[in-house]
DNA sequence: CACACTTACGATATTCGTAAGGATT
DNA sequence: AATCCTTACGAATATCGTAAGTGTG
C-alpha cells in the first residue's frame, strides 16, 4: 500500500470515474486499473464496484475513503515540514551567549539573521560565560558564544577576535582626554568592577596578575550596567571588554585603549565536537563569523 | 517518499548502523543505503551525519523520527482495519426488521452470525413493516425484512418464506382440540388483533376483504404480546404471523391451521436495487436465506 | 455503435543484490 | 587487520503506456 496508490483510490473516489481520474494523476487509465487492483488485492477485496459503466465506492471503498484521506495529508505535512527545515524555512536554534557579547555585537547580527531565515525562532540564553560553557556541554543549547575555554574536553572553539579590555573613565576625569593610558595609571585610581562570581572579574584578576601588578577594588557590584553608571558618575574607573566600546560612548563614559601589557582573552563560538549542527545552527555560525571577522 | 524508506529509516534511526538495520529489514546493505539516500535527497537534506565508524542523527533526522514513527502505524492501522473489514474480523451491520421476524425467527439467525463473524457489530431496527421499507430506501439500513413491498422502485426483494395466518384460539376453548379451523370459524368467535397504524391489521383487513369474509373486532390494542395474553385469558381468538407459532405454544395459547381461502403473505429480505452491500451485510443475507429456507 | 473499464504485452524506471572501494578504529 | 558505509554495475521487480478485448447503454 503506497502512497501513490491511495492517491490513485482517491481520485477514482472522488471523481467515480476511473478515465477522468487517470488524467488528473497523469497517468493512463490502465495503469491506473492496476494500481487500484494491487490495492484491493493487498487489502483483500473490492473497494470500488465496477459495472463497466458505473464506477461506486463499496463500503469497504467508503470506510477508507477518509482514512486515506488523512493519511496522504498526514504523509505530506511531514514531508512538506521537513523540506521546510532543510530548506532553512522553518526551524528552532538555541544559543548561548555571554551578556557583553549578546549587549554589544550580537543584536545587529541576529537582525541580519532573522532577515535571512525569518522562519527559524530562535532561543537566546545570556548567561555567564561558565554557563555559556556548560549549557553547550548538556546540549542544552546549539552554539555558544564566550570566551576560549581551557581544558574542556568535548568541545570545539572557532574564534572571532579578540576581545581587549578597554579602560573607562568619566568624561570629566582628567584623563578623559587622552587616548591611551597605562594599566598602572588605571589602577591608581578609585577602580571599580563586578564582584567575584563573573568570569570578567576572575579574568581581570587572572591577567592582572599575570602581568604583575597590583590592584585594589574601591567598588564592586553585580551588573556591568551598574559599573558603567558609577564610571560616569566620577566615583573612579574601570576596565572592560573592547566589545562593549560602541555602547560606552552612548553611556556618558570615556573608552580609552591599554597600552601594554596588553591583555586579551579570545572570543569565539564553542559547539559540542561530537554533535553536528542543525542547519539552522550552522547557518547562524557562518553569519556571525562573517560580521565579525569583517 | 515511500512507507519502505520510512521503515529503512526508523530502522537506522532505532540501531544507529546500517548493517545491523539491513538484516531486520531483510534486504542488503547498499541497499539500504540508497534508500535513505533517496529519501534524503527528497527531503532536501541529511538525515544521518556518517563518519564511517558512528551513525548519528541529524537534528533534521531527530525531528523525522517521531513523525516516521507515527506515519507508518498509522498507515499500518488503516491497512490492518480495511484488511479486517474484508475478512469479516470487524465491521458494523445495520439491518431493520418487523417485530413478528424479531420475536421469533431472527434470534438464533443472529446468534449463528455472531458466532461466526464475532467482530461484527450488529445494530438491529425491529420497526413497523412500512418503516422497514422506508429505512432501507433512506439507506439508514442495509437490510430489511417485511413482507413483500408492492410498487416499491429501487428496492430488491428476496423472498424467504410464505407467511400464512394462523389462528390462536384458548387452551380452555371448545375450538382448542381441532388442528384446523375455517375463516368463518374464527370470526364468528370474540376477535382480538392489533390497532390500525400496524400492518398486520391492515394486512388481515386486505386479505380478508379480499376473500369477501365479513369481521368485527371485539378488542384491539398495541403489542401483539397483549393480544395473545388476552386469547389465553380465553378473551376471544386472533389470527397471528404464522411464524410466531413457537412463542404462541409457549404463551398458553393453542394455533390452529387456517383452512382455504389460503391468506398468505410473502416475507423476505429487500435491499437498495442500486447498492453493493457491504461483505457483513451479504454474509448476513446468506445466512438468513440458508437458515430459513432449510 | 460508442463509451468505459479490463486484459495483454512490451518498454521504462525503480529497487535490489553482489562485488569493489574508502575510511576509521 | 577488521569493520562499516559508499559506490558501481548487473539483475529482478514493479510500474507505466499502447493496443486489443469485453460488456453495457
Amino acid at each position: 500500500m503506497t502512497p501513490r496508490q491511495l492517491e490513485a483510490f482517491v481520485a477514482v473516489a472522488r471523481v467515480l470515474s476511473f478515465a477522468r481520474a487517470s488524467e488528473s494523476l497523469y497517468m493512463s487509465q490502465p495503469a491506473l486499473s492496476l494500481a487500484i487492483r494491487n490495492l484491493e488485492e493487498e487489502l483483500g477485496g473490492p473497494l470500488f464496484s465496477r459495472t463497466t459503466r458505473h464506477v461506486r465506492l463499496t463500503p469497504e471503498g467508503s470506510a477508507l475513503l477518509p482514512l486515506a484521506v488523512q493519511l496522504l495529508a498526514d504523509f505530506s505535512n511531514v514531508k512538506e515540514r521537513l523540506s521546510q527545515r532543510f530548506k532553512l524555512q522553518k526551524g528552532h536554534l538555541t544559543i548561548a551567549a555571554m551578556p557583553s557579547f549578546c549587549a554589544s555585537v550580537f543584536p545587529p547580527i541576529l537582525a541580519v539573521y532573522r532577515k535571512n531565515y525569518p522562519g527559524i525562532d530562535v532561543s537566546i540564553h545570556d548567561v555567564l560565560n561558565e554557563n555559556v560553557i556548560g549549557m553547550v556541554q548538556e546540549g542544552r543549547v546549539e552554539l555558544g558564544i564566550c570566551f576560549e575555554p581551557i581544558g574542556e574536553r568535548g568541545l570545539f572553539f572557532e574564534p572571532l577576535f579578540e576581545d581587549r579590555f578597554v579602560a573607562i573613565v568619566s568624561r570629566d576625569s582628567r584623563l578623559a582626554s587622552k587616548n591611551a593610558i597605562s594599566w598602572n595609571q588605571l589602577l591608581h585610581q578609585e577602580f571599580i568592577t563586578l564582584q567575584r562570581p563573573s568570569s570578567l572579574r576572575r579574568l581581570l584578576e587572572k591577567l592582572v596578575s599575570e602581568a604583575g601588578i597590583e590592584f585594589q577594588v574601591a567598588f564592586d557590584c553585580h551588573q556591568l550596567a551598574t559599573v558603567v553608571r558609577m564610571v560616569a558618575a566620577g566615583l573612579g574607573v574601570s576596565a572592560v571588554p573592547s566589545m562593549l566600546r560602541d555602547q560606552l560612548e552612548l553611556s556618558g563614559v570615556h573608552s580609552l585603549k591599554l597600552n601594554a601589557p596588553m591583555v586579551s582573552s579570545s572570543v569565539g563560538i564553542i559547539t559540542r565536537r561530537d554533535h553536528q549542527l542543525s542547519i539552522a545552527a550552522s547557518a547562524m555560525q557562518s553569519e556571525i563569523l562573517a560580521l565579525t571577522k569583517a
